[in-house]
DNA sequence: CGATTCTTTGAAAACAGTCAATCTGTGTGG
DNA sequence: CCACACAGATTGACTGTTTTCAAAGAATCG
């Protein structure tokens, strides 16, 4: 399964065939079963895990029991909660399983050593931070600006990867929305659309 | 004005004289009157600016009209708009002085450059690259999944040095709510609290 | 096949937005 | 010093949107 995680290193990141070797060096390999978890709330995410197969979810779970989906991630996605794996602190989130996963994990004391020793690793993962720091920032945008109609039309052409492949529950979710209120502005939707 | 920002660098990431000394080389000190604008849509956002004095704020402003805060920025944040500053893309987003104030700004070229060169520099913008983003997660939890009353408790509590500065206009325009709802939502408010 | 989960629908209630008017505080010019 | 203008904040009445609760229909998994 580290395959995955070498044809994507070299694609997208130019890497050397050393330098994967180096890097192979310190992965773990996790496969999760549907709606096996990787990280509860109160552990701290010390890996940060590349998606070799699948399709993982971070989430939260407020206080009266309702979930809010943070991310999602599926093949060559990238998934951690980030807060308690930058800060060591407790997470307050859920990590599983929405389909049958492989992962391809660093503990972030290897991952941090790679980062500084392989240049084009640091470069193509700094790119990715900024890109999911600017990826935030636009769905805040969407969310204080937006209709829930909007909102879903956004989702659905900004991620198609992602919204054929996850329940409707799970994307309203995502797009604060209840799953009553977006199955009504999909009926919508689907009328204005064409 | 620079002090301001060399108090900053050595209380923060513990920058020697020196490596000030070098960061100041790259430096543009900027005023603006209240009012005036820094970035306005459709311009490349190519400098990173220290906030000195003063207070900012980076909106967006949507085709019928509406302005959505993205960010506030007060004395010893920092402000550019970060997509357009990572990507060289055109900015989508306006940044304007909410009061008086003056900016030390580094043109992108050489902000890098001098990351590269002063480790200590470099540590102290990675821990506040993260925050940031750790804060635009909360952020989008919060949008996602509090109420209009529970959005309103949290930015006051959690930006206190903020809340008491900004119009409610501006307040209500960064939860996503008109500010009629936000007054009402705030006499409540004043009765649950106390 | 049966059980479970997901999606849709309906009706009522809660919530937030719009538009228009009023109120408050601040600062300016006469 | 007062009168006035101005911007920000509040209020009321109304409209539109979203949630809630309950129930039924569709799809999926074991």
């Amino acid at each position: 399964m580290f395959e995955f995680l070498a044809a994507y290193l070299k694609k997208k990141g130019s890497l050397t065939d050393d330098e994967i070797a180096q890097i192979r060096e310190y992965t773990v390999v996790k496969s999760l079963r549907r709606k096996q978890h990787l990280l509860q709330e109160g552990e701290v995410s010390h890996y940060n895990s590349f998606v070799a197969k699948g399709c993982m979810r971070l989430y939260h779970m407020s206080a009266d029991g309702n979930e809010h989906v943070l991310r999602f991630a599926v093949e060559e996605w990238w998934i951690s909660d980030y807060e308690s794996y930058h800060t060591g602190n407790l997470s307050k989130n859920y990590i599983d399983a929405l389909e049958d996963s492989v992962l391809v994990m660093f503990h972030k004391r290897d991952f941090d050593a790679l980062v500084k020793a392989i240049p084009n690793f640091q470069k193509l993962i700094e790119k990715l931070d900024t890109r999911s720091y600017d990826a935030s920032q636009n769905r805040i945008l969407s969310t204080i600006g937006d209709s829930a109609e909007v909102r879903y039309e956004k989702f659905i052409t900004t991620y198609p990867g992602i919204s054929n492949r996850v329940s409707l529950r799970l994307i309203a979710s995502y797009l604060g929305l209840t799953r009553e209120t977006l199955s009504r502005v999909r009926r919508q939707y689907g009328k204005t659309a064409k």
